[in-house]
DNA sequence: TTGACATATGCTTATATTGGCATATATGCT
DNA sequence: AGCATATATGCCAATATAAGCATATGTCAA
């Protein structure tokens, strides 16, 4: 078996630097195709095929305007990555690091006073 | 040129779901691979890799104890997904959504009596 | 219609992957 | 030493990738 597609999910697509710089550029707005290529440098083919990913997983959606094409960021497909990983904030986080503390001092006091 | 390395960096180290399992499995604290294994229900030998893979890009960490390795998470490498993902979460948290009524209030107050 | 522009698709090459299975390595026990 | 347990590594097969380049498709304009 071999790795996942990279259509399989938003995390798989976005494991590609490139397209997160595609997608981060989408931040300013709707924009045609040759906008990012000329703002990323990469040939035209590449950023359709990746642009083509995108939109498999659902983080671009496409509009038809004459013979461009208008993408535009769709980041409600990013929200499984996001909801993921913010459970591992507490990991490195100081506003976490202070609530240990806290917690650490409630504990403390239940000890001390038997606090119910 | 094919696909960058999993151990690339976080980001494709993470796009493999049975990886993501094992860093959740970790959150209940350091344990031995066949632990894991039991949990996920793999083969020992996938564990073992896709441990690895894990330790190359630092979201795990390892300490022998007898014939057992106990790994335990490190999500500090998990920093950089979250700081990268966190931007877009405007794009569907409600708590944005009115934020963004809260300063459309604000441009229209400012248009009605030019505060400054 | 012919041509220019915008974008998508097809093909090739080099490469890395994942699972399965066998086996190596390391440690502990008797 | 000899054996069992815990984990890692090696090899195979099947598959998907990303870049490069050529080319197809679609649209506008003269």
């Amino acid at each position: 078996m071999a790795r996942a597609a990279t259509t399989a999910d938003a995390f798989n697509a976005v494991a590609e630097p490139r397209r997160r710089q595609i997608l981060d550029a989408l931040t300013a707005g709707e924009r045609p195709v040759n906008d990012l290529v000329a703002e990323l440098g990469l040939a035209q083919p590449q950023v359709s095929k990746h642009l083509r990913v995108l939109r498999e997983v659902g983080a671009v959606d496409v509009r038809h305007e004459g013979r461009q094409r208008l993408y535009r960021l769709n980041g409600q497909a990013l929200k499984p990555i996001h909801d993921w990983v913010k459970d591992y904030e507490r990991l490195w986080s100081e506003r976490f690091e202070q609530l240990d503390v806290v917690l650490e001092e409630l504990k403390k006091e239940e000890g001390d006073v038997s606090v119910n």
